[in-house]
DNA sequence: TGAACTGATTAGCACAGCTAAGAAGCTATG
DNA sequence: CATAGCTTCTTAGCTGTGCTAATCAGTTCA
């Protein structure tokens, strides 16, 4: 892989470009996501842990704010919203009663579909209008924007 | 539930939830970008609007926020921040007396610099780690999610 | 049994977006 | 040329989402 490692960690003067630009378009599609939620859909946490419960299964909220990469009291929020919006069950842990178990409702695997494909219309549509190159260097980059996420 | 993996079986098997990894991947990462902030240093919003600055030269509140999508109020209380911390200055348009013209301080210049590199070692360090042809993909996705963002 | 640890929540703070509404300046039309 | 209406910017207040500190309940272990 690392066969052309030019200017890479060496001194880097003008090179500082990169994470800015990274940091700045990062953070202004993140924006930019986040507003064109609808204001009854579910928010982008919510729709994060719905996908988390769906792809994962059932997790206790300790184990899901790890998945989020996020501290524990951010988690119980959330999941108390979804749990009032019965969106998710809550069942006790057989055989930790500190633990409780969170699991997918069927209401929440349903509008989880729905308000994804809402949700995600927007930036579906502008793929569409992308390039299949372009397309190819964004699918090869979001594992990498993962790896930087989780490190 | 099952922890069979089942990824997103949503409708095109050639992206195959790409909209969904992208944002799942994009807001991950700008979660993670905010909290590498120390307490001391500027938020991300307002650096990045030092960042317009340096680059556009002085602007009005206005075309600052159209600059970083974001509307009037928002950018204003940004604005309003870094003036008090002497970070930019405000002129009154020469002939329009409603606009005000921002530009960056002296000392924004400096602590522009500063700051950046401090809140940004750690991508700086993470990018280190990665391979040349990754940093590759990422900078040719960079644009590309400029692109989104602005769409 | 009692101390220490773990899981989860509550309370409260900070940041960053938003809309609504209003003040001040500018423009243009009757 | 006066005033109605537009633009620019700010203020006030809401929401979402992260955090830390503190608390409570349950578990584990010496």
């Amino acid at each position: 892989m690392a066969e052309r490692a030019q200017q890479t960690t060496l001194a880097r003067p003008e090179d500082s470009g990169l994470e800015s630009t990274i940091a700045l378009g990062v953070m202004r599609l993140s924006r930019r996501l986040r507003s064109e939620r609808t204001p009854d859909a579910l928010t982008a946490s919510q729709l994060s842990v719905l996908g988390v419960l769906e792809r994962k299964g059932p997790l206790s909220p300790t184990q899901l704010a790890a998945k989020e990469r996020v501290q524990p009291p951010s988690m119980s929020r959330v999941v108390t919203a979804l749990e009032q919006m019965g969106l998710v069950d809550r069942h006790s842990h057989e055989s930790d009663g500190r633990q409780s178990v969170i699991a997918l409702s069927p209401s929440g695997r349903a509008l989880l579909a729905e308000n994804r494909s809402r949700r995600q219309a927007w930036l579906a549509q502008r793929l569409d209008e992308l390039t299949a190159a372009e397309r190819e260097v964004l699918s090869r980059a979001v594992p990498i924007l993962e790896r930087l996420a989780e490190s």
